[in-house]
DNA sequence: GTATGGCACTAACCATCGGTTAGTACTGCT
DNA sequence: AGCAGTACTAACCGATGGTTAGTGCCATAC
């Protein structure tokens, strides 16, 4: 066994120790998932993105970032200015992520229309049970 | 207009008006996830499901069984027998889901190295600042 | 007889996290 | 003076995740 724990070799989801879950959490999490895909059209300001999704807070998008930040998926830059200055845009692995998330976003969107037929359908008969 | 509502034409996930994101939310929460790749593979009881997911428990795995299938991603099927006897399996709509959701999981498995060394990075550099 | 297991949930309770609000410090404008 | 811009964080409270107990029927073991 080299320098890797058994911890580092599990990449199995449905196993309780894989850690890959976590980041998954991460980059699938309500306001990150709508952080990168902005980051995906370009670089962005902090108030920018606040702006750019509609709906976060400040906190929350301060708490996202700095998740992406430290797994390694966004990149923040700051410049030593007043007000403060602050970039973030995606890393390289960030930017290898993205077409997944717009795949999946893409994906569930066309299918909205489904999505609240079988609500409808499924409130109809008067799920939950 | 047509008979949609204004709110069911937007689908810009940057939008708060946006349909989409509670249905995006459903489909990439922590235990749905798993359900739906486990599903993949071939229908599970609830039981089966349960044991193939380490860490979820019943109320969890209940819950998000119980928003798949009422967006329509999931069918849950009953038999009227005791001890009870319900199975659950994709939909059309659901085996079409999943590759996106797979795809995401591969990537993300693939990627913890980095995510890993990122990580002991930014903590080496003290992150939270 | 009792106890335990199987099945698929749900109720009650409590810990954790999401979200709201207020605050920080500096500059510039009204 | 107040307000705006900038990018966060602290304090607080409500919502949700997770733990534990419970349901009712049948079968098996002691």
């Amino acid at each position: 066994m080299s320098e890797q724990t058994v911890e580092e070799l599990v990449a199995d989801v449905f196993s309780r120790a894989c850690t890959s879950r976590e980041a998954l959490e991460h980059v699938t999490g309500k306001w990150s998932l709508l952080a990168l895909s902005a980051l995906a059209e370009s670089p962005h300001r902090f108030g920018e993105l606040r702006r750019r999704i509609e709906g976060v807070s400040e906190k929350m998008l301060a708490q996202g970032l700095q998740t992406l930040e430290r797994d390694g998926w966004v990149h923040r830059e700051v410049r030593s200015t007043i007000p403060p200055h602050v970039e973030y845009r995606l890393t390289e692995a960030g930017a290898e992520l993205v077409p997944h998330l717009l795949g999946l976003i893409d994906f569930v969107e066309g299918r909205m229309p489904a999505v609240r037929a079988a609500r409808a359908a499924a409130d109809r008969a008067r799920l939950p049970r």
